[in-house]
DNA sequence: TCAAATGTTTTGAAGTTCAAATCAAATATA
DNA sequence: TATATTTGATTTGAACTTCAAAACATTTGA
C-alpha cells in the first residue's frame, strides 16, 4: 500500500514530465513551432502585471540573461515586441503580438481538453476536499522561498 | 474564485518547476554534484525491475540514445556500472554503485523532509479523500498514451 | 558630477535531448 | 548453414535551455 508521500513523489517525478511531453506533442500536431518553454515564456508575459524582463524572469524562475535569449528568438519569430519603459528607459517591456495570443488560445484549449478528460475520467470536478487540498498545496509552494 | 481546473493548471505550470528547483538547490547545498535529471536516472535504475537500457529509457520517457549519454557520464563519475546480460549479450544492464545509493538516500531524506513540511503545514496527512484523488490522478497519467 | 546601483544584453560553456547512422548480437528464413 | 532481418545499444551532430560573468546603458545618490 502506497503512502500519501509516495503518491506525491510519483506525481512529482513522473507525471509532470509526462504532461510536458503530452503538451509538447500537441503543439507539434497543431503545427505550432514552439517548445513548451517558449509557451511558458509567452504565458508569463501574458499574465504579467509588470511586463519587464526582471519581473518575467522572476516569475519563470530563470535568470534575466536566459530570458533575453528566449525573448530574442520569440522576437525573431514575430511573437513579441519590445519597447522601453518611458518612466525608466533601462527597463525593457515585452508585449505579445497577435500571433502569440492565437497560439496561447490554441494551447489553452488543448490544456482545457486534457484537464477535462482527466476530470471526466476521475469524476473529481465537484470534489470540494480535493479542490481545497490542491489549493493549499499550490499556495504552499507559491510562497516557498526560492533561495537566490 | 479559482476553479479546480485553474488550480490544477497552476500546479502543472508553476509548482512542479519550483519543486525541481528546490530539490536541485538542496543537492547543491549538500555538495552533491548531480543534476535533477541525473538523480532521476539513478532513481529509475534503482526502481527498475529490468535494469536494461531500453527498459530504463522507457520509464524515463527519453530515447535510449539519450540514456546512453547520461549513463556515460554517470559511469565516468563512478555512480553506476554496466554489464552484459548473459542470456542476451546485446542487452546492457545497469547497476548502482554504493556512491549512488548514498546519494539517493540523501535525496530521499530531503524529499521526505520537504513533503513532511508540506503536510505539517497543510495537515492533510490523514486526508483519505486527497490520497484517493491523488492516486487516481497519478494513475490516469501513468496510463495516458505517450504517442511515439 | 561621477560613483554606485539597477536593468538588460552578450557571450561562452555545460547539460539535456533527439534523430540518424552505425555497430553488435540474436533470430528467422531461404 | 549462410544471410537477411530484427533487436538492443552507442555514437555523433545539432538544437535548445540555462547559467555565470562581463559588458553596456540608464538612473540615483553623495
Amino acid at each position: 500500500m502506497q503512502t500519501t508521500k509516495e503518491i506525491i513523489n510519483e506525481l512529482l517525478v513522473e507525471i509532470f514530465n509526462r504532461i510536458l511531453t503530452i503538451e509538447g506533442e500537441a503543439l507539434k500536431r497543431q503545427g505550432i513551432k514552439l517548445s513548451m518553454s517558449e509557451i511558458h515564456v509567452l504565458e508569463a508575459i501574458n499574465n504579467a502585471k509588470d511586463p519587464s524582463m526582471t519581473s518575467i524572469a522572476q516569475k519563470l524562475g530563470i535568470t534575466v540573461g536566459s530570458l533575453t535569449v528566449a525573448v530574442n528568438t520569440l522576437f525573431q519569430k514575430g511573437y513579441i515586441r519590445r519597447y522601453h519603459d518611458e518612466e525608466d528607459r533601462r527597463r525593457v517591456l515585452i508585449a505579445l503580438e497577435d500571433k502569440a495570443f492565437q497560439v496561447l488560445r490554441t494551447h489553452d484549449e488543448f490544456h482545457d481538453k486534457m484537464i477535462h478528460a482527466i476530470f471526466e475520467d476521475l469524476k473529481v470536478e465537484e470534489d470540494e476536499v480535493l479542490v481545497q487540498s490542491l489549493r493549499r498545496v499550490a499556495g504552499f509552494f507559491k510562497d516557498y522561498p526560492v533561495s537566490e
